[in-house]
DNA sequence: GTTTGATCATTG
DNA sequence: CAATGATCAAAC
């Protein structure tokens, strides 16, 4: 696979959904290796100590902010990236991280003012080859999908959230497990085990807990990436 | 410690 | 063998 010369340097910031998109899909066909090395960047032996690797190269060969704090990647337009890794039959092999979940303070917020739905209002997913036996150089880079949630796919994220999050305030957040949701789940979000944060207990006083996340399920990805076009990785 | 980027790896 | 709970690294 070489296509000369296509994609050097970190790029700048697109200014328009239609940039964003043309070098999105400029990224199709391409190895990781490859967009690697036109970076300058040293390609990690496997992902064990690097699983952030494949999203941050991404991100620099698009031009997103890198390390902002809160919001979606692409502010001024609307859009937050995901890498997704699948597997050629377009099968997701992990769940998606959405954002942190609040513990606390929770009073008044709503699905519609939440973190979960505005990062999800429009995702750019980029598809990458995620196999763990395909060494991490040679893995392909695959069509990118711009994506919005229909208004079933939104139904289902509010529900799950809802439920999620009454549950939370409840001071009930020890007893949610990765089971409960359709399509939402919440899951430790946190360097360890031993790591805690502030959050609210069954009497409604404040508990030492685990931090938590937001993630997508495996089977959500994988129906709204089918729905947007038959995903392949080449 | 928190939030970004996620994948690892034990368990059912 | 998928899914849940655990974990890794960097920036701040």
């Amino acid at each position: 696979m070489n296509r000369g010369i296509a994609l050097k340097q970190p790029q700048q910031i697109p200014h328009s959904l239609d940039e964003l998109m043309q070098r999105a899909h400029q990224l199709t066909g391409y190895t990781l290796g490859e967009l690697a090395t036109n970076l300058g960047w040293p390609v990690p032996k496997d992902l064990r100590s690097a699983k952030g690797w494949t999203g941050q190269l991404i991100e620099a060969c698009l031009g997103a902010s890198a390390g902002s704090k809160p919001e979606q990647d692409f502010p001024e337009l609307g859009v937050e990236l995901k890498t997704i890794p699948i597997t050629p039959e377009g099968k997701p092999l992990e769940t998606t991280y959405v954002c942190i979940a609040p513990l606390t303070g929770l009073n008044g917020v709503t699905w519609e003012t939440s973190n979960v739905r505005n990062k999800l209002q429009r995702v750019l997913w980029i598809t990458v080859d995620g196999r763990r036996e395909q060494p991490l150089a040679e893995r392909l880079v695959g069509v990118p999908i711009l994506w919005t949630p229909t208004p079933e796919q939104e139904a289902t994220l509010k529900a799950d959230w809802e439920e999620i999050t009454e549950a939370i305030v409840l001071g009930r957040v020890e007893q949610i497990t990765g089971r409960h949701g359709i399509a939402l789940q919440l899951r430790p979000k946190a360097a360890n085990s031993r790591v805690e944060t502030q959050g609210v207990g069954p009497d409604g006083q404040p508990i030492r807990t685990l931090p938590r996340g937001y993630y997508l399920k495996t089977s959500f990805t994988q129906a709204l990436l089918h729905e947007a076009i038959g995903v392949r990785v080449e």
